[in-house]
RNA sequence: GGGCUCUUAGCUCAGUUGGUUAGAGCGCUUCGUUUACACCGAAGAGGUCAGAGGUUCGAAUCCUCUAGGGCCCACCA
């Protein structure tokens, strides 16, 4: 053995072997009770960043039940991610100076699916090299034709139960990407941008808006406003740059008497709040700028001009008539900027596919509060129900072609919209709608469509999954509708516990980001350290999740503790002459077995707290305080077995002390292996030459 | 504005249902090496647990307030 361990020289080929023997299927305990982790999908054009490599946490908890007997099953998969993707392909396509503007749908679609193909394959072998025990016989992909096909089903049958409608909503669009964004995708940010209070009749009113007024359908004051009582309900003559014009004055509680002269125009249009305010009142709905961002028709003789253009000549126009009564120059607000390119979102109205969340969400918030789902750590039951309880209706309909076109086809005659599991209809008269789904409605299906389509029989005995780990972030994107989905599709919660790890942060404590220039690649530690070390060094000293900030001196430790047990195997094996044939290496004795040989008090001691430590062990796997579980073995097994026994062992050594020292090693790699499982295996084949192996023999018990 | 979270040794962080002298890693000090490991061993220094008040026989832990940091959500015409 050689002195230092050397990660580089086991873990690929490890690996390897327990990959080729068939190690990481369920059917390696073909009676064990199933359980079953389904991972969280990483973008199958992505690359592994630490984000992954906290699925440590399911890999120590698959290895744990699969030593414990269980058919355990961690399903691996990639998403297709659609709006990232198409973002990161559009910027290849950039660099050769094409857009996606040059293809058809069809083709860029083919282009991007191709570019993928080519990428896919990086993250699985990643995904490997953390060491991770996943079923790769059973992988899915978001785009493969058996999950498309029940994507399709599922929409159908939500359209049919009424689930799903298609309304005129505002979205936030934007004019550059042409395509309008979720809730979650905007990026804010604090701008600066002048307040004008404008002339309206009688009336002023503040606005930051004011190219918008031509789709103005109302003026709204606060109906408490003594200021305004006398004009609520009247319609109001107004001078504008367009003419003469008369407006209704409406009373909504929605207006701050406090904001500006409290009273405002609305625009159903091109505003959120307003559309609100509209829909309450009936207000009519005017759009003047177009999804090319321009103004249209309505805007008179600004049509054609960018919204800019049209806000700054509007202004202009409106001081000469002296429309303006004054401008607050220094008028900061938040707004909405597309994440990609950084312009900003603008509220249009829009032909989309909703779900009405309504009533799935109040099933999702029921079966928590019942405690049919457990989550962990507790505090994140807030955010859940908070998200939920204001949930809007979910926009599933998104304007680009990287995803799983919807299967809804449009009479071009009669303007009816069909919905089909994805054949289109009959006869030359329908269209099919060019949007996609949102990436959240099929990953959202997750567990159903992976079990559904691995292979039969898997649902049935897969489903519901035992956990749900991730990241706290995806919470609200994608725990919740998995909730939501999973109930309204099998009847059943798609998972028992759900389990939020924390973000991990560059070493100074800030997030990494591409664009900081700070991200770490986990590889390259893995190189370093070794897999062991970086999986130790994650799950060591940071409690379920927290943030942690990266930590060099804790890898450094982890790395340590590797070669540790390493000197520790090559002090037993140098000690082998002493091994009686007839004290045979075992898997499986039972305590009074191995007290029955012990004859050292010591070694008797030694029993008994390897026995405590197991069970201690066994308790914190159980609550998922992964956290002391590893303290623990690195306390016991460096200060108390290393530092002590063996010490006290080596000038008494005899056949029985041997054997019981092998024997107690063996139970401590063992409960150690989820964490580190290739030093374990590494030493369990090296030290007793067997021809089975640690990930799958049977978790010490004692009983 | 609403919600969540954090503030513990020089640094990074643990501290499980409140229970004796508050722990770890790294760093620091002193000592140790004829073979398991110097990626080691032994011993040690170092903390008024952000601040104030309260509950309790007992508080880092529970409650209230204050200060500071982080995150999420909503709204801002």
């Amino acid at each position: 053995m050689d002195k230092v361990y050397d990660n580089k020289k086991t873990e690929a080929k490890i690996y390897k072997e327990w990959e080729e023997k068939g190690l990481f299927k369920p059917e390696i305990n073909p009676k064990g009770k199933p359980y079953t982790i389904i991972l969280p999908p990483p973008n199958a054009n992505g690359a592994l960043h630490f984000g992954h490599a906290m699925f440590t946490v399911e890999d120590i908890l698959i290895r744990y039940h699969r030593m414990r007997g269980h058919a355990a099953l961690w399903l691996p998969g990639t998403d297709h991610a659609g709006i990232e993707t198409q973002f990161v392909f559009e910027k290849k396509l950039k660099e050769i100076g094409k857009s996606r503007f040059d293809y058809d749908q069809e083709t860029l679609y083919q282009m991007i699916w191709d570019y993928v193909e080519t990428n896919k394959g990086g993250i699985e072998d990643q995904l490997r090299k953390l060491g991770f025990s996943l079923d790769w016989s059973r992988r899915k992909y978001t785009l493969d034709k058996d999950i498309v096909k029940l994507v399709y089903k599922t929409f159908k049958k939500m359209f049919d139960d009424g689930l799903i409608y298609r309304g005129q909503r505002l979205v936030n669009y934007c004019t550059f990407d042409g395509t309008s964004f979720s809730d979650l995708e905007i990026t804010y940010e604090e701008r600066n941008s002048p307040l004008y209070y404008i002339k309206y009749g009688p009336l002023v009113l503040a606005t930051t808006r004011p190219e918008t007024k031509f789709g103005d359908t109302a003026v709204a004051v606060n109906p408490k406003d003594i200021r305004y009582q006398q004009y609520i309900g009247q319609e109001i003559e107004i001078e504008t740059v367009l003419g003469r014009a008369r407006i209704k004055v409406i009373g909504d509680e929605s207006v701050d008497p406090e904001f500006g002269t409290g009273a405002v125009k609305i625009t159903p249009a091109h505003d959120f709040n307003d559309f609100e305010v509209g829909k309450r009142h009936n207000l009519e709905m005017k759009q003047v700028i177009g999804f090319d961002g321009k103004m249209n028709g309505l805007a008179g003789k600004y049509q054609g001009m960018y919204i800019k253009q049209a806000r700054k000549e509007v202004v202009q126009d409106m001081q000469k008539k002296g429309l303006i009564d004054h401008i607050d120059h220094e008028y900061v607000h938040r707004i909405g900027l597309c994440y990609k390119c950084k312009n900003v979102l603008e509220p249009l109205p829009m032909e989309q596919w909703f779900i009405k969340v309504k009533p799935l969400a109040e099933k999702a918030i029921k079966v928590v509060k019942k405690g049919k789902i457990k989550i962990y750590p507790k505090s994140f039951e807030a955010w859940y129900f908070n998200w939920l309880e204001n949930l809007r209706d979910w926009n599933i309909s998104r304007q680009i072609v990287w995803g799983i076109r919807i299967p809804a086809w449009k009479n071009k005659n009669t303007g009816e919209w069909k919905v089909t599991d994805g054949e289109a209809p009959p006869g030359n008269d329908w269209e099919q709608d060019k949007d996609t789904f949102d990436t959240w409605f099929s990953s959202g299906q997750w567990p159903y469509l992976t079990l559904q389509t691995t292979r039969s029989g898997d649902f049935k005995e897969f489903y519901p999954t035992d956990v749900m780990e991730t990241a706290y972030d995806i919470l609200r994107a994608w725990v919740s509708r998995m909730v939501m989905l999973g109930l309204y599709l099998t009847d059943e919660v798609p998972f028992k516990n759900v389990l939020f790890h924390g973000l991990v942060n560059d070493p100074y404590g800030k997030k990494m980001s591409k664009s900081k220039g700070n991200v770490i690649n986990p590889l390259e530690l893995i190189d370093q350290y070794g897999a062991d070390a970086v999986r130790f060094a994650l799950i060591y000293g940071n409690a379920t999740g927290n943030d942690q900030s990266l930590s060099y001196s804790k890898l450094d430790a982890a790395r340590k503790f590797t070669n540790k047990l390493w000197n520790m195997a090559r002090f037993i094996n140098m000690k082998r002459e002493i091994r009686n044939s007839k004290f045979e290496i075992r898997n499986n004795l039972t305590r009074k077995q191995l007290e029955d040989l012990a004859v050292h008090k010591n070694d008797k001691e030694m029993i008994e707290r390897t026995e405590k430590l197991a069970q201690e062990i066994t308790r914190l796997l159980d609550k998922y305080d992964f956290n002391h579980a590893a303290q623990n073995l690195y306390d016991f097994i460096w200060h108390e077995f290393a530092d002590k026994y063996i010490e006290d062992v080596k000038g008494r050594i005899d056949e029985n002390s041997y054997f019981i020292l092998n024997t107690l090693f063996l139970i401590l790699l063992k409960l150690l292996h989820p964490f580190m499982p290739f030093v374990t295996e590494d030493i369990y084949k090296t030290l007793w030459g067997k021809e089975d192996y640690l990930m799958v023999s049977n978790w010490p018990s004692f009983v």
